[in-house]
DNA sequence: CCCACTTTGTGAAAGATTTCGCAAGGAGCG
DNA sequence: CGCTCCTTGCGAAATCTTTCACAAAGTGGG
């Protein structure tokens, strides 16, 4: 199985599955068919079954897919089957939104360690947790051997951060500054960029006005 | 123009170079070409070239783009020379963190009014916004005139709350919480699932790992 | 003005992703 | 079993996106 050439759409559309076989599997249904997996994902049928189809044969002819094992195999694909240990740098309010978002917890993403540079909070404990100062990231990342790295801290000091962690050891890195962020290319990196999805919502918004204004001007002239 | 034929990536493109772009007007530079842009970005300066040329010809041959001129060219095609009035419904750890992100407001999305449906927040002052109850969202979003909708509740709550925004009659909605919405076609749609780049980047990881597995034992067999 | 050098804008090619369409497997019923 | 109705898995076609490659336009030095 060539998991490298699997695309980042595909990947980021299993991670949805899971979620509606979660939610099928809570509300006791046994089986289901790729159509209702598509609707629920919104997204189509052919699209379920050719991203499936990438890592094996699951479903049966006739009768769908069940709903427990179909999960069990998404979650092994994706990794999800076991506990990965985040850092995270940047005690403000996204790091502080993110920590006490247990729901991150629940699905294997466990923040075992929390740096910040303020003298005002670090010392401070997030439930059993002690931020630290971020001259302590290095030893303190690889003692706790830490995989991922979660950056919450202003654009400036991302980079900074990013270096750090990767001098640590960390294969991944989650980043919420608005800044493109330089790695390795054997380091994982994603980005969580809310300025990016606002402005786009500007965009469509912008370009929906533009097509009913100018529908209206075609009424009127007609 | 055929503003509906443009991409979603390469409006969320657009909106990356315009953070470039400010950057390099605060250190000063007057123009820039594709290439320096395209590596600023992360992009190929192909892209970059591409990307502009579905609006019209805003650079100079031999001289590159003039760095002013640019952003204020994607800023009128993105709607950001303009102000976006939003409505934040639920005031928990997102909706808390998004609200004090000032950088949202200087980019011109103001958070005009916040709804939630707890007594222990209803009647609290954020700054000198008022969290109001859920129940008023209906006719204080018609009043207001607001334009885009933010949904922070917990997931089980999001769709009730999209519907309630469609009712006021936003124009586009941005959705924090991991479950598909539906609402009418004509009304935009983004989603920021942080659950899902946590799961790509698992994917990711685990990937990696199995490589380099699979490599030690190659070396080990020869 | 000529020449060497730079960079844009854009068709056309290459590459990636999604959708189509259907053979084949399986359930259920009489 | 024979027939009908579903549904998967998957190659092939269609569509979408990125990259290539180059003519055209511009600069600057002599
Ligand atoms: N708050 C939001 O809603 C929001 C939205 C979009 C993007 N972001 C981005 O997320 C990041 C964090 O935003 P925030 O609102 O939580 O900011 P914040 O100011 O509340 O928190 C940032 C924290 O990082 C710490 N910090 C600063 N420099 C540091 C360093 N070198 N090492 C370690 N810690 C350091 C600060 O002490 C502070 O505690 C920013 O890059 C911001 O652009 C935030
Ligand atoms: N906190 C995070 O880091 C994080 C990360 C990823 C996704 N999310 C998603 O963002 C959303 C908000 O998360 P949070 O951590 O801020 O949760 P939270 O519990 O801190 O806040 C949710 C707020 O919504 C309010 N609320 C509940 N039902 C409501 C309703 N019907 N109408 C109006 N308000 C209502 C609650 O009173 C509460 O104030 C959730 O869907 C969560 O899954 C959060």
């Amino acid at each position: 199985m060539k998991l490298s050439r699997i695309s980042d759409s595909t990947v980021r559309r299993l991670s949805s599955y899971c979620r509606v076989l979660e939610e099928l599997d809570r509300e006791g249904r046994r089986m289901v068919s790729s159509k209702r997996l598509a609707e629920r994902g919104g997204v189509s049928s052919a699209q379920v079954r050719k991203d499936l189809s990438y890592f094996g044969s699951f479903g049966r002819r006739g009768l769908g897919y069940n709903v427990p094992r179909l999960l069990e195999e998404i979650r092994s694909i994706m990794g999800l089957n076991r506990t990965w240990r985040c850092a995270l740098v940047g005690a403000g309010h996204i790091g502080s939104a993110l920590f006490s978002y247990h729901d991150f917890r629940r699905r294997g993403f466990d923040v075992v360690a929390i740096f910040d540079n303020a003298e005002a909070v670090v010392g401070q404990k997030w439930e059993d947790c002690e931020i630290q100062n971020v001259k302590k990231l290095v030893p303190e990342i690889r003692r706790l051997g830490v995989d991922i790295g979660i950056v919450a801290t202003p654009a400036r000091a991302a980079q900074e951060v990013a270096d750090l962690m990767v001098e640590a050891g960390v294969s991944g890195i989650l980043n919420f500054a608005p800044r493109k962020l330089e790695v390795p290319k054997e380091i994982s990196l994603r980005n969580v960029n809310m300025t990016i999805e606002l402005e786009s919502l500007s965009f469509a918004l912008r370009a929906s006005e533009t097509r009913s204004r100018k529908k209206r001007a075609v009424s009127v002239d007609e």
